[in-house]
DNA sequence: CGTGTTTGACCCGCGC
DNA sequence: GCGCGGGTCAAACACG
């Protein structure tokens, strides 16, 4: 048997597609093979110092991940880790983390695939501690999100897109806090964690990246998916 | 001992 | 067809 890891590989296929969001997963699992192809979610952080001396680069969230590989990226001096959910077993969701090439205190994470299980208890637990440390509050998840707030967050992202498209990382901070009160103003969101996100975008070769955000569909599966698995102001993706 | 990280090897899509 | 680059695997290791 030349092939092992390949049988492997199709097994797991095989579970995914027994999963009980067999389609969803499946085409996940095809489609993240074919590079811009996954659905996507791009978070911009920025990385606090006290996030720095935490265990992980990558700031927290709902669930507890695990790492499962690292990369150095071509163009960026800045290796990127991949993480998969270990909140639950059969659970699919994946990120990516990587710093910004040209500002090592942002953080580019890169959702993919859902998760199909709650937020754990930890992130709640995660949720007390941060408070605790930071004497900031944390919002959970319970925030209700309308409709029309999923509206009119998706026209604060469009009305501003050409505005963040136009901020590169290395933008210092203090035009970072004149420009992300009126991010954090027009979508309402209280959520002081915000506080700590940045929108942006880099200039020349990164906008590669960046302009594939410009493509965003108004996708009822996004806001859910946004409202159901992050604090954090996202950015999102949908290389269609 | 269980869980998470590190890291080299492997797989595969894509561009030329 | 080939090489490159991104994504994943899994053994070894570290840590609590």
């Amino acid at each position: 048997m030349k092939n092992p890891r390949r049988k492997v590989r199709q097994l797991m296929d095989d579970l995914h597609s027994t999963n009980s969001e067999s389609k969803i997963s499946k085409t996940e699992t095809q489609a993240s093979k074919k590079r811009g192809m996954a659905q996507r979610v791009v978070v911009a952080v920025k990385i606090e110092e006290n996030d720095k001396k935490k265990k992980s680069e990558a700031p927290p969230d709902c669930w507890s991940w695990r790492k499962y590989g690292q990369k150095p990226i071509k163009g960026s001096p800045y290796p990127r880790g991949y993480y998969k959910c270990s909140t639950s077993k059969g659970c699919s969701a994946k990120k990516q983390v990587e710093k910004c090439r040209t500002d090592a205190s942002m953080l580019i994470i890169t959702y993919t695939s859902t998760h199909n299980h709650p937020a754990s208890d930890h992130s709640s637990t995660y949720h007390k501690e941060e408070q605790k440390e930071n004497l900031v509050p944390v919002l959970t998840d319970a925030q209700p999100t309308t409709p029309q707030r999923e509206l009119k967050q998706q026209e604060t992202k469009d009305e501003n897109h050409f505005q963040n498209s136009q901020s590169p990382c290395q933008t210092n901070p203090s035009t970072q806090n004149q420009r992300m009160p009126n991010v954090l103003n027009n979508i309402e969101d209280p959520n002081p964690y915000c506080h700590s996100i940045t929108l942006s975008a880099p200039k020349t070769e990164e906008n590669d990246f960046y302009d594939e955000l410009e493509e965003l569909p108004t996708s009822s599966y996004f806001t859910t998916f946004m409202r159901e698995n992050f604090f954090e102001e996202r950015i999102l993706v949908n290389p269609s």
